[in-house]
DNA sequence: ACAAAAGTGTTACTTCTACACCCATGG
DNA sequence: CCATGGGTGTAGAAGTAACACTTTTGT
């Protein structure tokens, strides 16, 4: 790994662990401490990539939720947490929700999306409003899936580009 | 240096160079590519500092302004750049200004130090109002030293802990 | 007397918040 | 017919933006 720099290693073990690639990626992070691992001084450069999970194919490794995470090795929950900030953050100020939904969508599976990371419930219509007013996203048709109720509208994002938007939530 | 982390140096060439410790004090980003040295892999942690400008007494370097750089080595103006910018940000969810202002200030000051930052020009009353409603100032006494006009209020921050607040600009 | 920054309120406009009911479907 | 999430509007509150004149000082 001597010529390989920490962005390119960090691709590198996400394909090799969920086959993906070609995905909102960040660095977060660089952690440097002489005692955060017994083998000395140890430097490492975190990233998050922001994925849709049914784009995943685990290959190693398991889900957890962050919410409730088994004990971790060194100072890696803090890592964590530092990344579920600023994932907050970034979502009021961006995009970047679309990377974490399918092409096809529902305004219900969006609202979720927001309040999973912002960790509070918004009103349906006062996040329709707002979400509509941006002019990210354009009703598509597609086959509802869903059981038991009444149909959603699917919607698409405009463009799956990065984004930074001028105030958000 | 094998046993100084990142942060440790980066701490000591500001004493070095400024004589200034005890100042917020901030991880930025980490360059990390195989071509940005000529002497090879080189890993950059670069960390920014907020001071006030007053404090700081130059042992060797310069003052730069930092909308007129003067030719850098490596990739620093893109490393300064993007410092600006995660600053901007920052004084809009934090009290951050406190760390470029003298303890006692005027009302001037305060606002001049936001205008630079953010590069726009802010109304005066609004500004007051709105900064007044934080409650994270008190007006205190001084001798006002200006010359030509009328003499300012000066003003002292509460507390000068770095403090994250709902929201700002 | 003049120049220069300090200080001060009101109004129109925009944005935010809270809130309740009917709809379409599957079971 | 019941349960479930989908879909829609309005009114009051809060916040933002625009704006002009008087004050106090030094020269």
């Amino acid at each position: 790994m001597k010529n390989e720099t920490s962005e390119k290693a960090a691709l590198r073990i996400l394909k090799e662990k969920t086959g993906v690639k070609n995905v909102y990626f960040e660095q977060l992070y660089t952690f440097d401490s002489l005692s955060r691992d017994p083998r000395g001084h140890v430097l490492t450069v975190s990233y998050f990539a922001l994925i849709d999970r049914n784009k995943i194919q685990l290959r190693t490794g398991a889900f957890h939720n962050a919410n409730a995470l088994p004990s971790l090795a060194f100072d890696h929950k803090k890592i964590i947490a530092y990344a579920l900030k600023r994932l907050g953050y970034k979502l009021e100020y961006t995009n970047l929700v679309f990377s974490l939904l399918p092409e096809k969508f529902t305004f219900g599976q969006l609202q979720n999306a927001y309040q999973i990371i912002l960790g509070k419930k918004l009103d349906k219509r006062n996040f329709r409003k707002k979400f509509m007013a941006l002019n990210l996203i354009k009703s598509v048709k597609a086959k509802a899936i869903d059981t038991g109720h009444r149909p959603a509208q699917f919607y698409a994002f405009i463009s799956r580009k990065p984004l930074e938007l001028k105030r958000f939530f």
